[in-house]
DNA sequence: TATGAATGAGGATTCATTCAT
DNA sequence: TATGAATGAATCCTCATTCAT
């Protein structure tokens, strides 16, 4: 597949990723110009075509190259320990801030692979999005701590109004951060004002 | 503007309107071929750019046409004398399900405009959505009765939990349903569903 | 298929049909360029792939525009109350003549789709040409007047001796002027040529 | 020139020629990939850009190569002696059957060369092709005995429908062989077939 | 108004050839 | 000598948009 690339020297492979990935992000798949990808990398056409079979393929490499950091950086470090959803809904947001800082094009990215619409790659992306969630809820919330809920009220469903407030909560704070740049960013304030809403959810869904 | 389209007989302005829907929806912005577009709605290629300037202007008129839409079947009948969110809430997903019922694509195109990466339409987009959606949680969420909250919690974050489940229970319907064919969904079903959800909500965020 | 190229008015179809037989003569189809050919044609990129699907449909279409001229130019006027194979043989050639004079072109043309290697076309040509071969040798040569073969030859044999000498005659004869200019060749020079053959295997091979 | 190339040990140059006759008969010219051959040859691609100037050195490199075992097992090997066109004829068979069966590719790609319509190479091809070919028909058959045809036809045309035959009944055969292996041909019937054509040749030409 | 033929800039992809190592 | 990464001109093809009728 795309051995030739991984041969590369690092800091090449850098400029063709972050050029490519802007490019998607800003254009989404169709859209996307591999002339403009080259140019902003720096290379030549022939070499992005020696590297990619083509454009599907440097675009699945992405996502795949995304895919990983996400895995590492993110749900290789969730403490799988912790049972409590909203100890472990608390550092998912900490350890997603801390994603955001140091790759903040990655999100950008997995939300636009996501809702693409492109024939092309849509299959690909279903098969691996699917694949991906279903392993993701399945290891985050499969071992939650039930007991800890209220017993008058249904727990699983509470579970998923928790699962909810965090995308909603998390929507809304990239959606208040798209004006901003990243250094303006006061990840303290976001994370007290979630502390707020966990702090509501204990007091009314736990025992 | 649009105003040459307006001048059609209304059963033609339908056949043209959902071909584009049907191929917006189906292959995004970039991607959906007016050839495809005109086939379908059995118009010549040269009349299309003749009632719209061009391909954004068409895709423009959609996202305005399918609002109105919303606005008029969904908004306008949300009886704004209630004040009690959940009963609102309530209220406002048997209106989304009438509304799913009468004019299925809308809610499609609705969604594939919102996440349309194509550069040449998302900034209008973007605009309109902004614009569409604080005016809309304005006036959905700004006269909510906050007195029937608990008074050890922060109303307006309760309200925001409401909200997100709403949403999130509705896009979790919407993935169900997805392999599923109109008619064989079960409103009554997913309504019941809901029903759990507000009272779950009832117990533990109100007085 | 081609219905598109078929409406425009005859001298259009002339240009385009001769600058591409010229290309693809001169080239092979692989090598053939699609610029060259609308630019001796005088029209646009666009309308080429406007006409037709593609360089292969361009090809194929080639194909079968000189197959038909070539069907009713020769193969149709061919006198089969005439079973005596030398006469036929004379009149073919006769043919032959009076199509390479009106159409020199479509000879090479048909030469050069016959060889052509490239495996886009070549499954299709093959098809075609097989078709083509086995029908027309049935027909030139399925009815056979074999009694007035020599008694002690096997006449089948004679009959094939008889067709290669026709081919190695004819390609002797294109081979010789493929230096000249049509206006150049002597084409009495040519029929004195073959009457001397058609003599001599009558003498050789008939009672 | 090919010097570079005739420098390598023996071993490699058969590799890198079977890899590139193969590749040029089942592609042709200018379809032939470079990157094929060099992956069948396993040598890097410089390599063959080392050895030969360009594609188009390493195309006519082949044809000299194939031409030269040509001349020294079919030409070389004739018996000049034998004045007879007939039996020189059977001879011929003889030595082309042997030479198919050591080197089966050659004949296809002499075949392949011979019908070649690149323009890169057309021209000096063809320069070759006439070049052997008059050499060859002066060597073959300027020394027949012409005695020995009856007196009532004329001799030289005669010879020429021999030839003619002799090429026609190759290439029946030729076709024929398309859709089998070398091991599956029966030389042995081929054989005898071409003596049935013999014989009616001497039957009706000889005295 | 309506048509559909015509356009051409732009896009992805190929591949023989070069060249630094 | 040998390598294989890098190149970029050339190629086929697409498609929104225009325009003569």
């Amino acid at each position: 597949m795309s051995s030739k690339f991984l041969k590369l020297n690092p800091e090449k492979q850098d400029r063709i990723v972050n050029a490519a990935i802007k490019e998607f992000v800003q254009k989404g798949f169709k859209n996307a110009s591999t002339d403009e990808i080259v140019k902003e990398a720096n290379i030549s056409k022939g070499s992005l075509f020696y590297y990619f079979k083509d454009k599907k393929g440097l675009f699945l490499y992405l996502y795949d190259y995304c895919s990983e950091i996400v895995m590492n950086e993110f749900f290789a470090k969730i403490d799988l320990n912790e049972h409590d959803i909203l100890k472990r809904f608390r550092e998912m947001l900490l350890l997603k801030i801390e994603l955001i800082k140091r790759y903040p094009e990655i999100f950008e990215f997995m939300k636009v692979a996501y809702f693409e619409d492109a024939a092309e790659v849509k299959s690909d992306l279903e098969r691996r999005n699917k694949e991906m969630i279903t392993r993701s809820y399945q290891e985050l919330f499969g071992d939650i701590d039930l007991s800890k809920f209220r017993e008058d009220i249904d727990a699983k469903r509470a579970v998923n109004i928790i699962i909810w407030t965090m995308e909603g909560f998390s929507s809304q704070q990239q959606e208040k951060a798209k004006s901003l740049s990243l250094n303006d960013l006061d990840f303290d304030e976001i994370l007290a004002e979630m502390d707020h809403y966990i702090d509501l959810l204990k007091k009314c869904f736990y025992k």
